[in-house]
DNA sequence: CTGAAAGCGCTTACAG
DNA sequence: CTGAAAGCGCTTACAG
């Protein structure tokens, strides 16, 4: 039942437009199908003088090769899908920038979607770029449910999980650690004389990585003998606004820390900005550090304390990763550094 | 040549994993293939007892459809394809998640890549997003190259012009009038009583939003019998650094203007802030306004003025519109209200 | 190095 | 409402 109203190498003159397909091409070349797809595909194969013919129909034809059929012909698609909770996150933005160049740079097409924190929708998106037929996936953490997992196995698609590490996690991960991340910062203040802490944790519903940095900041504590009284322990989205009011939330809480730290730099930064307001000097009277380190965290007049996590790292190596699993070889994962930032928003613990 | 091991509607039980399909999915549930895809596809037309019977099926098998070989039959992908210059700035991101959102809504999959304001790269980009069958296209700005534009309208693809509005593109423009936001600035300004102008223009190559933005405020400047000297006049990217950066040349230069606008929200925070660090007070000795109304123009403690474009509404509306194209539907195009916010880096000229 | 032809997994007019 | 079958536009073993 064809679609269009002739047949034949050469009939579709007839009525609508001839929709140039490869078949026209090896006809005007005067060359059989396979000779085009090889020229396209595996030009090393096909002599010199043919290769070059094919070529300058193809392009005084204008073709342009339809993915689809190739899709279903080769069974691969060259396209990597990536789910990310939110795409302008300081540092998913720049993943998600390297992760792009270092697929295009081995000819994969990146297909990007954002679940907003939502397994639900994450799972459903999964879904949807598995069924349009990506050959891999990067995906945001390492926990799921086990549908999604189950689903994940049973279509054998290679994937990664990006932003946490796990060695015994049964697909690769890149990313940093996020519990030793946070360790590292409890030390760094503790070493100040810090002793009573309080958090503005990002929401850690759907969110393993900011539950690992919390879980991290209390065992780190407990190593050092010290807690997180509940009151003092407040989660928040991506916003000023919010470290904003949450930092008034633990200002008003008894004890009153010496030293907050914040889960990401939105947070850190209303939070900084609102103790300006309430007329708290910092470091003197208070030390505040954020996690994520973006152009604000170091430009605003109080350059603030964080933690530097090598993003681009993050995305560049998980699409290494996926693309070497596709190419069936030894994909590892990686564990990607991270390191405390010393700024201005930090100092020794005020004397009582 | 088959590539797996049996043939025949139930022979693939042999070799390899059977790797289920609509043809299994018609065995089992003993009825056509074509049913299958009705109940997919159209379950409208099928029996309500058909219609259960191959859901069930299909759930119990874990069938997920190839959306190649769907795309090939059908001639249409269900994607829409979006190239931005980048995805985290913050009017882009805006309009991206709504963009994303008003898709979804519609059962369309968006396939986000970014050019990083290189037309040559968003050229490439194109061709591949349409090789790889997107039924539609979002595109930022309206000028391209006479090869693109051909590539384009060869195509026959739908797509939208993004960002800018221009009533008599050939394509539907769903964006602000760039040059008419600025005017207003201007006159807003003006009105205060300015008269020395300044700008920090966001780069305008590749950026035909950008360039219109420059030109408007030259031309509104005009029109109040004012100009901007040239070396009043530069550019810069997205970058608080850079707004500093840029500020201080501004600030050396002769005469000193009053006013400056900046083309972005980062480059105005940079320039606010190094006014700061350079003791000049705002809005008493000079007014500084931006472009893009970010959380951080409202939240830093000095509220910045600038330039509001409703971006989610830009996102949407060009969603909806290319759907519109695809569903054979008028499509008009639209232009999004822009509006001056003023706030408090702005005031009074000062008296000579 | 090149060609003839089957097959990838769906959709859809056509006939009933 | 349902089915038999052609066709979508490529790729790729197989044979030469």
């Amino acid at each position: 039942m064809k679609r269009n109203g002739a047949k034949g190498a050469f009939g579709t003159a007839a009525a609508g437009k001839p929709r140039v397909g490869l078949r026209q091409v090896a006809a005007v070349a005067g060359v059989s199908t396979a000779t085009v797809s090889r020229v396209v595909n595996r030009p090393e194969t096909v002599s010199e003088a043919l290769r070059i013919r094919v070529n300058m129909v193809i392009e005084q034809l204008g073709w342009v090769p339809n993915a689809a059929a190739r899709a279903l012909a080769s069974n691969s698609t060259g396209a990597i899908g990536a789910i990310f909770p939110a795409l302008a996150l300081g540092d998913f933005a720049r993943a998600i920038d390297a992760m792009q160049d270092a697929l295009a740079a081995h000819n994969y097409l990146l297909l990007l979607a954002r679940s907003q924190y939502d397994a639900d929708q994450e799972f459903s998106l999964a879904r949807k770029l598995v069924e349009r037929g990506v050959d891999g996936l990067v995906l945001v953490g390492g926990t799921r449910s086990e549908a999604y997992d189950a689903f994940l196995s049973r279509m054998e698609i290679p994937y990664v999980n990006a932003f946490v590490f796990d060695e015994n996690s049964r697909a690769p991960c890149v990313g940093p650690d996020n519990a030793g991340a946070m360790a590292d910062m409890v030390d760094y203040l503790v070493s100040l004389g810090h002793t009573k802490f309080a958090m503005i944790a990002q929401t850690t519903r759907n969110n393993d990585r900011a539950a690992a940095r919390r879980e991290g900041l209390r065992d780190a504590l407990a190593r050092h003998g010290l807690a997180i009284p509940p009151q003092s322990m407040v989660e928040g989205e991506w916003s000023i606004a919010e470290g904003r009011k949450l930092f008034r939330r633990i200002l008003a809480s008894t004890p009153r820390p010496t030293a907050l730290i914040c889960g990401n730099s939105m947070l850190a930064v209303g939070a900084v900005l609102e103790a300006a307001s309430a007329g708290i000097d910092l470091p003197s009277q208070m030390s505040i550090a954020g996690y994520d380190d973006s152009e604000l965290m170091s430009e605003l007049p109080l350059p603030i304390t964080t933690v530097r996590v090598d993003s681009d790292e993050v995305g560049r190596v998980a699409a290494d990763t996926v693309i070497a699993m596709l190419q069936g070889r030894k994909a590892e994962g990686r564990r990607i550094l991270s390191k405390v930032i010393a700024r201005a928003t930090t100092g020794p613990a005020p004397h009582n």
